[in-house]
RNA sequence: GGGCCCGUAGCUCAGCUUGGUGGAGCGCCCGGCUGAUAACCGGGAGGUCGGGGGUUCAAAUCCCCCCGGGCCCA
């Protein structure tokens, strides 16, 4: 016979969540459930795994979080029918990666690396560094039982990765997005390589010069152009001056010389460089400016200026002028500066670029080529401007300068040549096309709008070493380039393709010119990193060699990362989904948090806050840190905090327990779930049971709407409300009563039945969240009660949201409860124990609602305040019960009647009541004093109304309660054996007998006590499991102690029947 | 400087979309319950809902400004 049994799981072996987890993965392993749950069928769910960079072993709290939330929602998607693709993978290129080799290696730049190591050993080293993390990763992922596909993830560095690559920029090819563009660029002169604007996050505060320079005017003698600039070494390569047309421009006598500046200005830079006499001969529009030619101060030390005497004018840029520092002209170094290399553009003005790929200055650069840029170059170049007397002031300032984002060298903007995609071109299609996608919250859909508005043409070159080689190819002879798409391509272009596509081998590969036969040379660039993530959506199906795959999967149902991807993975998405394909990749975006330490502050290894994982794993098992992680509102930040943790940790130990309770009293009654379903019961489930089939109902429709809205959380923290609120401290409270009968009673098996109904959703619900828990109780509970239950908890289908909740049972219940309380309150102000019944409590219901509640479910409410009675009163019911009595009023009295005042006082303090009723009612109230008729009134008295000492009352937002606290014999006895039987429980437990054991029972002391036990012997007998109950002393060896209650002291004694 | 998010009890956080007497857990004090429970229940103390202004009969909630923190950009 099958029945429900926890055999291994009874409440006498401690609960150990690690020992759980232990044999969960171990059983997972053994019965490769896993790989099963891969096979299954149904609709496809194409799950997008955004790669995290492998370059550390050890994975961040964040990133661990990160994954949980993909596997709870694979989980979900595969136990509602779908066949969901789960394939991780893993980000492997790039400069962070290659700094990291260099320090390990010893090196500091890339010269070592293409002299000292080779490149092919420095790439090998990257390649072995980054799969000893990715293995490491791994582990930490199934650890905390991200059911992804380890086995094979997509990985960056792969050929077939690197060839579905090159396809998207033989793409952005043919579709004439990819351009060769001489361009003003950040430029790390550590690293060697230009920087995209997005890897430009960080900045320093650092000290530079911020110097006013005079430009003469051309001819005119004694004038000057004033300019300031905080990178003196820009002004060699300084080709024109920006100034505003709108704004004012004063010409200015200082000492002998004239200066034009912007009249905003004029004050604070005199007043910085100390200038106190000056004069304004006259203002202007800046647009006067325009054309007004000046000298260069260091022209005959700089060759390239000779080159540029003709540009040497004021032009009109308003995008390049503020009114609010410097001196409303701006010096432009057009191959220096962003704005000034993009107005040199439209005013034809060639761009000039002074600094080499190392920072120092060229040889067109003249007196200072070969200088630093930053150190020896500004030094020597603000000395020489002094020395002309061209410098008009110079100080120092404090101020954020961008440095890189690796190596944290300060950055250098230079004119290089580089490689771009106008994605410019494209933004009508990334707006249209981001607004089909799904965005979770929905302001992350605000917040990409705006970047997707900004959006500049990419610079996709690197010039480095580990990562996709550009696949161009320039031909020596007619200079033309060519575009390869794959591999095979290559092949046909006469290419030997070498075993790793990687540089070096890739470099060495020449091709024939399609255009004339000459041999063409791949440039040496390597692609910017962001570019291998953004192909994922189809480079890690191994699209386009294999189309099938992808062209079933296609669109990503959903991709979730924290709010930081927004500019990154999100969109370098949806701009390789346009560029190759003219759509959004995906359909739907979850944004989650930040993990933060537990001040809010970043998590950083370097600030000492940092909880590595490994340790966290060790400490709290993997369920706890998930279902705590998965409690926290998705998309905001989250504190890490042990505290809650621990708090999570508890909630499991009710989980169990409740488990515990149902297995131990169903295997102890044999039941069986399929036999007694919830239909076969219906007729004998109580008001208590259909309670809470309506709540389990509630809470599946809940689960799933929160589910498909993507609020996890909400899932989350309804499924632990459900079942520490509904189920263990409300249903099963109320039905041990129930189940600790002995006979086998429908009501019993009603009660059985309701909650094997509500713990199985809940079990299957929970299962997303907390694998190794449910699977662990599923094995031992719903496997072995029903015949054709899978292997694992995670194969079944989970509860769909069925029928209706029966909202007006769930309401009258809430309001019971909540005014159980108010009675509760009543008990421990009369200081009468639950334990012990009263009579009666008496409710005057203050709505209808709670009126009828109290009419549906009497019984309820007399379990739940433990009352013998409830009375449905009305509020003149309650004021009938007061107490009247009067306070005589001195100055009334002895007014009115004088010299029988004092007998008058004595009959009110006599009788009081009486009196106090008449007036209160009539209004007067008459009688004889010393043969004189009296007659009292109103005013003779202050009328007190009191609730006479019995009854308690409270007054609440429901109803007023009151309590009445007369404990008649038959309460008094009843509360006694209950006390009797509280104490013999204890011992039963204290002697560590099973629950099913018969005992026999002695009482010995206290008249009262014994005689309760007597009068209610059956009901004694029943409650401890008792065959026998023997009025003397206990027999040797029984298990005895000694109690006191109310200072009535009795002698207990139990020993197994 | 701009966009988005966050700010609620000592601590961790719900509540805000859709305005209607401010909540939970932890911690503290007092009392109670318990043959699933190292669990739980009741009471008490604890709040300028970051600040200011506005809309409204009514604002933690809607609008504006400011302050502090985060992310992304400039």
């Amino acid at each position: 016979m099958r029945h429900v049994r926890l055999k291994d799981l009874l409440s006498k072996e401690k609960y150990d969540q690690f020992s759980v987890e232990k044999e969960v993965k171990e059983f997972w392993e053994r019965e490769k459930v896993y790989e099963q749950l891969r096979k299954r069928s149904g609709r496809k769910f194409y799950f997008l795994d955004g790669p995290p960079y492998a370059s550390a072993k050890s994975i961040h709290i964040g990133t661990a979080w990160n994954k949980v939330i993909k596997d709870v929602v694979i989980r979900y998607h595969r136990m509602t029918g779908h066949s969901v693709w789960d394939k991780p993978g893993f980000d492997t290129h790039g400069l962070p990666i290659e700094v990291k080799i260099e320090q390990s290696l010893g090196i500091k730049s890339k010269k070592e690396i293409q002299e000292k190591v080779g490149i092919d050993k420095f790439v090998e080293a990257c390649k072995a560094f980054v799969r000893d993390n990715m293995e490491a990763m791994s582990r930490q992922f199934s650890e905390i039982g991200a059911s992804l596909d380890w086995s094979e993830p997509y990985v960056t560095y792969e050929n077939s990765y690197i060839e579905s690559g090159w396809w998207l920029i033989k793409r952005a090819h043919e579709r004439g997005l990819l351009y060769k563009g001489y361009r003003v660029l950040h430029w790390c002169p550590r690293c060697e390589t230009v920087l995209a604007d997005y890897e430009v996050s960080e900045y320093r505060d650092l000290e530079d010069p911020s110097i006013y320079v005079k430009f003469p005017l051309r001819g005119r003698r004694g004038e000057h152009l004033l300019i300031w600039t905080t990178t003196p070494w820009t002004i060699p390569a300084n080709v024109f001056v920006m100034a505003h047309p709108e704004l004012e421009y004063a010409r200015v006598k200082v000492g002998e010389e004239v200066l034009i500046i912007a009249k905003a200005r004029l004050e604070e830079v005199m007043k910085e460089a100390g200038i106190e006499s000056y004069e304004v001969l006259e203002v202007l529009p800046g647009r006067a400016l325009e054309g007004v030619e000046y000298d260069h101060p260091l022209e005959d030390l700089v060759e390239a200026q000779r080159e540029l005497r003709q540009y040497h004018k004021v032009v009109m840029a308003p995008e390049g002028v503020t009114a609010y520092e410097g001196t409303g002209l701006v010096h432009a170094a057009s191959g220096h500066g962003s704005v000034d290399s993009e107005v040199a553009a439209r005013l034809g003005i060639p761009i000039v670029s002074l600094v080499d790929e190392v920072g120092r200055m060229t040889r067109e650069a003249g007196k200072y080529s070969g200088m630093h840029f930053r150190d020896e170059a500004n030094r020597v170049i603000v000395d020489d401007l002094r020395q002309r007397g061209s410098l008009f002031h110079a100080a120092r300032i404090v101020h954020r300068y961008p440095v890189c984002w690796r190596c944290k060298t300060p950055l250098a903007l230079r004119a290089t040549e580089q490689w771009f995609i106008a994605v410019t071109r494209l933004k009508k299609e990334l707006v249209e096309e981001a607004s089909k996608v799904e965005w979770v919250p929905d302001w992350a859909r605000t917040r990409f709008m705006n970047m997707v508005e900004e959006v500049r043409d990419w610079a996709i070159s690197r010039q480095r070493f580990w990562g996709i080689p550009l696949p161009i190819w320039v031909c020596k002879r007619c200079k033309k380039y060519h575009v390869v798409g794959s591999v095979r391509e290559l092949e046909e272009l006469g290419g030997e393709v070498p075993q790793d596509l990687h540089r070096p081998w890739i470099d060495r590969v020449k091709i024939r010119c399609p255009h004339c036969e000459g041999e063409a040379e791949r440039v040496p660039d390597v692609l910017d990193v962001w570019f291998d993530s953004g192909v994922a959506f189809y480079a890690s199906l191994g699209y386009p060699r294999n189309r099938e795959l992808y062209e079933r999967l296609e669109p990503v149902d959903f991709i979730v990362e924290g709010h930081d991807q927004t500019r990154g993975w999100f969109f370098s998405l949806l701009r390789s989904g346009i560029i190759g394909f003219g759509k959004s990749p995906y359909r739907r975006v979850l944004v989650h948090g930040f993990a933060l330490d537990e001040q809010g502050r970043e998590m950083h290894k370097s600030l000492g806050n940092y909880v590595d994982f490994e340790e966290l794993i060790s400490k709290v098992p993997r369920d706890v840190v998930r279902l705590w992680l998965m409690s926290s509102t998705v998309w905001e930040d989250l504190r890490f905090s042990w505290k809650g943790l621990e708090h999570t940790a508890k909630d499991f130990t009710v989980f169990w327990n409740t488990f515990v309770f149902a297995s131990t009293y169903m295997s102890l009654d044999s039941f069986d779930p399929e036999e007694s379903s919830l239909e076969s019961v219906e007729a004998y489930l109580e008001p208590l049971d259909r309670w809470l089939i309506s709540r389990t109902r509630r809470l599946v429709a809940e689960y799933h709407k929160a589910m498909n809205a993507l609020r996890l959380h909400d899932a989350a923290r309804a499924l632990r409300a459900f079942l520490l609120e509904d189920v263990s401290r409300f249903y099963v409270r109320l039905i041990r009563r129930r189940v600790w009968e002995e006979r086998d009673t429908p009501s019993k098996r009603a009660a059985y039945a309701t909650l094997y109904y509500a713990l199985r959703a809940w079990l299957l619900l929970a299962a997303p969240f907390i694998p190794f828990f449910t699977e662990y109780i599923y094995q031992r509970f719903v496997k072995i009660a029903e015949k054709d239950a899978p292997l694992s908890v995670h194969m079944l289908p989970l509860p769909a949201p069925e029928g209706v909740a029966d909202e007006e049972l769930e309401r009258s219940v809430a309001l019971l409860r909540e005014l159980a309380e108010e009675v509760l309150a009543l008990r421990a102000t009369a200081g009468i124990k639950l334990r012990r019944p009263v009579s009666r409590v008496i409710v005057v219901p203050k709505r209808e609602e709670v009126a009828s509640a109290l009419r549906a479910l009497p019984e309820l409410f007399g379990e739940l305040v433990n009352a013998k009675r409830v009375e449905l009163e009305s509020e003149a019911f309650l004021e009938s019960l007061k107490a009247y009595s009067v306070k005589p009023v001195l100055g009334e009295i002895g007014k009115d009647f004088k010299k029988l005042s004092r007998e008058v006082v004595k009959v009110l303090e006599a009788r009081g009541a009486e009196i106090a009723r008449a007036l209160a009612t009539v209004g007067y109230y008459e009688l004889e004093l010393n043969g004189e008729r009296v007659r009292l009134e109103r005013r003779h008295v202050e009328l007190l109304a009191e609730y006479p000492e019995w009854l308690v009352v409270k007054d609440s937002e429901l109803a007023v309660v009151a309590l009445d606290k007369r404990i008649r014999e038959e309460e008094e006895v009843e509360g006694y054996a209950r006390e009797v039987i509280r104490r013999a429980q204890h011992m039963r437990k204290e002697a560590r007998l099973n629950i099913e054991d018969k005992v026999i029972l002695w009482v010995q002391g206290d008249e009262e006590m014994v005689s309760a036990v007597r009068r209610l012997e059956d009901f004694v007998k029943n409650e401890v499991r008792a065959v026998e109950i023997r009025y003397s002393a206990p027999e040797e060896g029984a298990f005895s102690e000694e109690w006191e209650v109310d200072d009535k002291k009795f002698l207990l004694g139990i020993k197994r029947a």
